[in-house]
DNA sequence: CTCATAAGTGACCGATCGGTCACTTATGAG
DNA sequence: CTCATAAGTGACCGATCGGTCACTTATGAG
């Protein structure tokens, strides 16, 4: 890894919960200088300007994410065990796996309408996301675990837009109860296709 | 409405869609300006900054969100198209009943880290949405369509996480077509509860 | 209709924004 | 170790930001 490749890699890591947390649009340059303790000029040498860093931010903050919760399924053995440990990383909103919260709906609320770049980004990261369960669920019927008849599409999309929604709920109430409700449906409709 | 009541009237209307489509931060006094077609002096007679309209702005989309939903409930007789009703309304994304998105993921998202009053805000509104579908089953269970036994609570946090959760995903994939199976699934689990 | 008061105007303010560039310093291939 | 090149510096730029204020215009109570 060279200097350069270094650098800007610092400067990724360092501006990305800024980014996550306050959002594209109300984080200045001025605000990675400090986080970096870089001049302004070093960080035009590494991104052209404020939208090329943005979109390496995000991009970051989506892998994270994505990484984070990758490794704790694959963790688990079971299908059963791993889609619980999907939930589990998932269901403190408040002290989340990524700084700031969740990088699809901070990023995708801020950029539907206008970053259509950064949008597409999101959008992928939320087909990875529910490809994940879609592929648990799969492995977990192959081996015998679940019902042949589950439809794991169905439930990855209906699983993942209530966890999405349950981390809405909890930031904006400042409290993780409504994600144990949410858990515990979900909890109780897998057990349904335990077999 | 004294003149001052229609200025502050307007400034709020036409300032609405700006902020819920760019977000606070992005949106310049500026862009009011322009979008009014009054002097900059003239907001500050009605507001003392910017975060007094961002507050007032965000209590009106909200309020708009809120009251469309109510109307199209109210118009449906039994509690089950009351459902359907509050469903339909919300499963088009990418033609929102007000301009720019669902204000809550909006607003939630970009406040929830920083503006209290904001985040506040949101979720008294998001309490009032979730209790709108409590209400709506209670009312069916008293009038015999739902049965006795249905977890109104438990189910309204699961509809409407899910379709909070469906907004995010269709907004993102510049589609609608994901909250349309998350309709067939929350249509199906009505149909259970009917009697 | 009168006139005190409130609404509205727009030039102006300092602060901060994203971005540039002449220059200094560090790197690492040879 | 040498030195061409790349990384990093920081003063500086014009544009735009939120906000102010002396002034003009409109309102509506009496």
């Amino acid at each position: 890894m060279t200097k350069a490749e270094k650098t800007r890699q610092l400067i990724i890591e360092q501006a990305a919960p800024i980014f996550n947390t306050k959002g594209i649009a109300a984080t200045a340059m001025s605000d990675i200088m400090e986080a970096t303790g870089l001049a302004k000029g070093s960080l035009y040498v590494h991104f052209q300007n404020k939208e090329e860093l943005s979109e390496a931010v995000v991009a970051y903050n989506l892998e994270k994410l994505s990484s984070k919760v990758m490794a704790v399924v694959n963790r688990a053995d079971s299908a059963h065990d791993k889609l619980l440990a999907y939930m589990e990383i998932l269901s403190h909103p408040l002290t989340p796996p990524v700084k700031g919260g969740c990088p699809m709906i901070n990023f995708g609320a801020e950029a539907d309408d206008n970053f259509p770049a950064i949008r597409r980004k999101v959008n992928k990261s939320l087909d990875t996301a529910q490809q994940m369960i879609v592929d648990i669920i799969e492995y977990g019927i192959a081996r015998k675990e679940f019902k042949a008849s589950w439809n794991a599409p169905e439930f990855a999309t209906k699983m993942f837009a209530m966890i999405e929604g349950g981390i809405i709920l909890c930031r904006a109430a400042g409290s993780n109860n409504k994600m144990k409700i949410i858990n515990q449906i979900l909890k109780k409709e897998i057990e349904e296709q335990l077999r």
